[in-house]
This record gives C-alpha cells, sequence and structure tokens, in this order.
DNA sequence: TGTCGACTATTTGTATACTATAGTTGCTTT
DNA sequence: AAAGCAACTATAGTATACAAATAGTCGACA
C-alpha cells in the first residue's frame, strides 16, 4: 500500500484523499474504523499536513467523522436515514431520467450504451466490484445527459452515500443476479433515445423502486426483527 | 477584525471557517478577490495550519476555488449556471413545500411563522442583510419540516449558493420591496398548515417562478445587453 | 525594439516541532 | 476494597521551518 513516492509536489494530499475515499465507499474500511494521523502517516511514507488535508475533505463529504481532540472514524453506515436515501434518490433518478430524454445528445447515447455494456459484462463474470462501478457510471451517464450540474451534484452524492450499502446488495445475490436489473437499464436508455420523457421517467421509477425493494427484502431476510424498517408513502404526486 | 484570541484549542481553524463563510456569503468579499494563507494568517493572528484548513473546507463548498500551487480566490459568481441554479430551487422548493403540507407538526408551524415575522420585521424597517437571513432561515424551516435530509442538505447548498445573488436582488429594490414576497410566504404557510400538498407545492412555484422572473428582470434592467440570459424551458411536467 | 532566458521573490505544499487535551493507569486515602 | 485524584501517555491542534513551483523582472542579444 506504500509504493507511492509521491512525484510530483501537490499530489499527496490528493492521492490520500482518493486513496481513502475509494477504500471507504468500497467497504474495504470498515465502517466505525478509526483513523489517526500518525499510523496513516506512516502507513503512506508522508508527514501529518496531507494526511490531515485528506480527512478534513472526507469528513466535509461525510465520509469519516471527526471527534474533537481525538481520532477520526470512517463514518458508520447510517441506516436510521435509509427511507430517506431511498426517497432521494428515487425522486433524483426520476427526475434526471426525464431531463435525459429531453436534452440527450447522440454521445450521451453512446456512453450510456458503452457503461452498460461495462455493467453487463460484470454481471456476466459475476464480478460485483466490477458491477458496482459500471453501475454508478451509467448512471451518471444518465445525468450528465440532463444538464444540470446541481441535480449532477446531489445524484452524485447520493450514489456514493448509498454505494457502501449497494455492495451488501449486491454481495445478496450471490447466487445469481435477477437480469431484470440489466434489462431496466437497457429500457431506460430506449425511452431516453426516443426521448419518450414520461416513459423514461416511469422505467426510472420503476427502477429505483425495484432496487429498494429488492434492498429491503434482503435486510429482512437478515434482520428481520432488527430495526423497523419505515417506507415513508413516496411523493411528488402518484 | 482580529479581535480574535481564540482561547479554546480547535477553535482557531473553525472560527476562520466560519468567519470566512460568512463573509463570501454576504459578499462582503468580492468574487474573485485573492485569498493567500500568509495575509489571512496575519489578519487571523494565527499560523497558516487553521487558515489553511479552512480554505481546504471552504473549496470543498465550492465557496473558494484554489489553484494549484498558487492562491485561493474566493468562487466567483458563476452567471453561466444561472439557469440550472433557477430550476434547481424551483424543484427542491416545490418538493419540500409539497413534503412539508404533508408532514409538518405544530413547531415547525411556529418555527415557520416565528421566521416569517423577522423576515416582515426586517422588510418593514429595509434592513437588507436582515430580510435575506430570515428569508434563508423561512426556507429552511419548511425544508426541516419536510423531513427529508438529502433534500435539506440540497436546499441549503443552493439557498447558500445563491445567496450572494440575492444580495443583489434585494439590494435591487432599494426603494421598497414588493408586498407580494411577504404575502406570498403566508399564503405558503397557510397551506402547509391546512395539510393542502398540491396547494402548497403551486404556491411553491410561483414563489420560485417570481423570485426568479424579478431577479433576472433585475439583471436584464441593468446590464440589458451584456450578456445572454437562457432559461431553459421549465421541467418536470407543465 | 522586441523576444527569449535566467534570476529572484512570493506563495503554496510538505515536514517537523511544540502544546494542550483527554484517556489511562496507578497510587493514595478513607 | 473502592473511590478519587494525580501523573503519565498518546493524539489532535497549532506553530514554524523548509522545499518546490510559479510569476514577475531585468537584462542580454538579435
Amino acid at each position: 500500500m506504500n509504493n507511492t513516492s509521491p512525484r510530483k509536489r501537490g499530489d499527496s494530499a490528493k492521492f490520500v484523499y482518493e486513496h481513502l475515499r475509494k477504500s471507504i465507499i468500497n467497504l474495504e474500511l470498515a465502517p466505525g474504523e478509526l483513523l489517526d494521523e500518525s499510523s496513516l502517516s506512516a502507513r503512506f511514507l508522508m508527514s501529518r499536513s496531507p494526511i490531515r488535508e485528506a480527512l478534513i475533505r472526507l469528513s466535509m463529504e461525510g465520509l469519516v467523522h471527526t471527534l474533537p481532540n481525538k481520532n477520526s472514524v470512517v463514518a458508520p453506515l447510517d441506516l436510521e436515514s435509509l427511507p430517506d436515501y431511498l426517497d432521494a434518490i428515487e425522486l433524483i433518478q426520476r427526475l434526471i431520467t426525464r431531463l435525459a430524454a429531453q436534452f440527450r445528445t447522440e454521445d450521451d447515447l453512446i456512453e450510456m450504451r458503452s457503461k452498460q455494456a461495462e455493467f453487463r459484462n460484470a454481471l456476466a463474470q459475476a464480478d460485483f466490484a466490477e458491477m458496482i462501478e459500471s453501475n454508478r457510471e451509467f448512471h451518471m451517464a444518465i445525468s450528465k445527459a440532463a444538464r444540470n450540474k446541481y441535480f449532477d451534484f446531489l445524484h452524485s452524492r447520493l450514489l456514493d452515500d448509498g454505494r457502501r450499502m449497494l455492495h451488501l446488495y449486491f454481495n445478496s445475490f450471490s447466487e445469481g443476479v435477477p437480469e431484470s436489473v440489466v434489462s431496466e437499464h437497457d429500457a431506460i436508455i430506449d425511452a431516453i433515445e426516443s426521448q419518450n420523457a414520461n416513459r423514461a421517467e416511469t422505467l426510472a421509477k420503476e427502477h429505483a423502486i425495484g432496487v429498494a425493494e429488492r434492498f429491503l427484502n434482503y435486510l429482512n431476510d437478515r434482520h428481520s426483527t432488527e430495526f423497523d424498517i419505515r417506507v415513508k408513502p413516496r411523493n411528488l404526486e402518484d
């Protein structure tokens, strides 16, 4: 992990930031795990300054929590706000998919299909890490096509926030991922291509709800009595 | 500005961060203004470390831009993304107002009316700074009543992002603020109180559009030929 | 006179040194 | 023996010292 030797000035902090960020998002660093500056400094073979900068940036993204005068910890998975999360991502995906259908260019479509191909490929090989990565990129491609930087920002943040839960989710189908996941993506692309905004939005909504339901079922199966899964009524008309 | 003498350890960086943040948002620091660590260090009577931490945090919020190996600058007003911004804030306010109508408690209503009273008061005294502050708190009170931390997060960020433009906007009515601004707020509160979600949403939409239009008119009046105000068609049905 | 280049100075990026705080351990006292 | 206090330890917050890179200036040469 310490084959770094950061040649260029200005890369140290960035390197640590990106490395830690990836590790946290991919659950390589467990939620709640302690991150103290001194040992990170030793692990990355650099002084505390760039480490500190990385931790500050991560804390601004909510990926690490920092106790005053104490060490930082990897942000715990916040199951309490799961209902909020599912509502938010459903709405934003519905929205950007509709907008994408209105504003998409040919290049946007090429990008979506490319990411979807990667996703399908990863699925065929049961490569979960790559599935998660290409799934994210597929959804971000839609977001890019929607051409609103604020919606894109929230979407990106939601995808990252939920990514650790998605790890659990994908791992839950260790014996075969439902074909519906990939076919739903295809249908969304088609609707966007044909610029059918209503259909695109409906499909995005159904996709989001489907993922959420499968995830909740997974939680129910494993921890059925451990917490209360409150699903608020879906909002913004019907 | 340097009456600081931060007694408690751990407060230096926080103090600088909050101070700069406030100054930037209130346009006391001009967009594009240079922020170099050394002079800030001198101004705040502390070393570069806490200054640097504050700048990093601000840059993660998009309030300062930082050029590699060069000094930082206060983020310029991004007029190019104004259409995106107006779309985003209209949608999010429409959304949270609807949700607030569904989920508001009595305490939420008390809070809204309180902030609205402050707003009305500030308006009567033509205290622009206080108008902007209480206007923000009024809208955040709605957001809190909507009970979704992700929507609340985006809303909060949008309000801060747009706050510098709002300064220009409010200053533009130096001779009398339209009564509609305050009466629209009242109508929204009433709709939320009566839990009429559709009406609340409609009023929120009209309010957002009204503010946007008045702001665009203000821009047109003052800089009519200086730049192209592209307003994309409003999205998400009708 | 204009352009290229080296030198200098300013400023950030990184390293290290110092300090205060909180948690811990062990001793003392009742 | 238990509880409380004190010294000790470890770690984050802050200050300072050093290195590298960029920008600006000055001068030489075409």
